[in-house]
DNA sequence: GCTTGACTTCGAGTGCACTCCAAGGCGCAC
DNA sequence: GTGCGCCTTGGAGTGCACTCGAAGTCAAGC
């Protein structure tokens, strides 16, 4: 289903709302609630049928809010960040700004998500040396 | 307001669900969710009052599963954890089973978040060497 | 030309984990 | 003895992020 054409000689591929979800890891749902709620940077261009036809770039930009969607960043915020690049130059201390309180949001919890990951492991300890001298 | 008793020649402190909130970092709204919701191995006891006292084994459980959750264990599981814990010797095999398992899954997201922050942090750079370039 | 299947929309539904509310009880300060 | 503040309960409400359903469209294959 993945659509090759050309444009101004060079190769562009676009996907199908089926192969983008398989691109990216999203479910076609998830792709779809994202554009709906501004999370994409454009609509998503369509094919005659009206089918959507994902570029490259979508992609890209997908598994990048992705990228900060896994590490916790909430939706929300994410389209604030869309709403920052979609408005385009000009703003890149502001898109800095959100990036790096995100960064430093997400390393104060995977510090603290290694200490609680210590702390099971140390308990994980004690039951593995009290079964192993019920053996 | 925590009370200090005497119970067989050793201080016993027992604490209002405003200082258990204080020592755990919840809130007492969820103190009593948790408590309804089974994840606590027995009812808190009561004082005359009929509020809650805590004691400091109570703490150190909610404390545990406090890690549990903050690395995240659904509610759901940790309720199974302490069923088991409840249901008292003979079932360490399952409750380490349970704890491994939560481990694994828990290094595996560690290990993607990295990952997914070292694209962010990439991505930073891109962004304060431009910014740096605008000044 | 009819079926099939992948797509479309809008809106409603789900699951999780809290979070809050209203009505009432207890014990202490004034 | 009355106001105050902290506590109690059951049940309802909230916010987030999907997730699903129903009804319809379109292109391709038989």
């Amino acid at each position: 289903m993945s659509v090759i054409d050309t444009v101004a000689g060079s190769a562009v591929t676009s996907l199908s709302i089926a192969e983008a979800a398989e691109a990216t890891g999203l479910t076609t749902h998830t792709l779809r609630y994202y554009e709906r709620d501004g999370l994409l940077l454009d609509a998503v261009d369509r094919a005659s049928s009206g089918h959507r036809r994902y570029s490259e770039d979508d992609v890209g930009w997908i598994r990048m809010i992705t990228r900060l969607r896994s590490t916790g960043m909430p939706i929300r915020e994410v389209r604030q960040y869309a709403d920052l690049v979609r408005a385009g130059d000009g703003n890149e201390a502001e898109r800095l700004q959100l990036l790096v309180a995100h960064r430093d949001r997400v390393r104060k919890q995977l510090a603290e998500v290694a200490t609680h990951l210590e702390a099971i492991e140390y308990k994980i300890g004690l039951y593995e040396r009290s079964t192993c001298t019920l053996t």
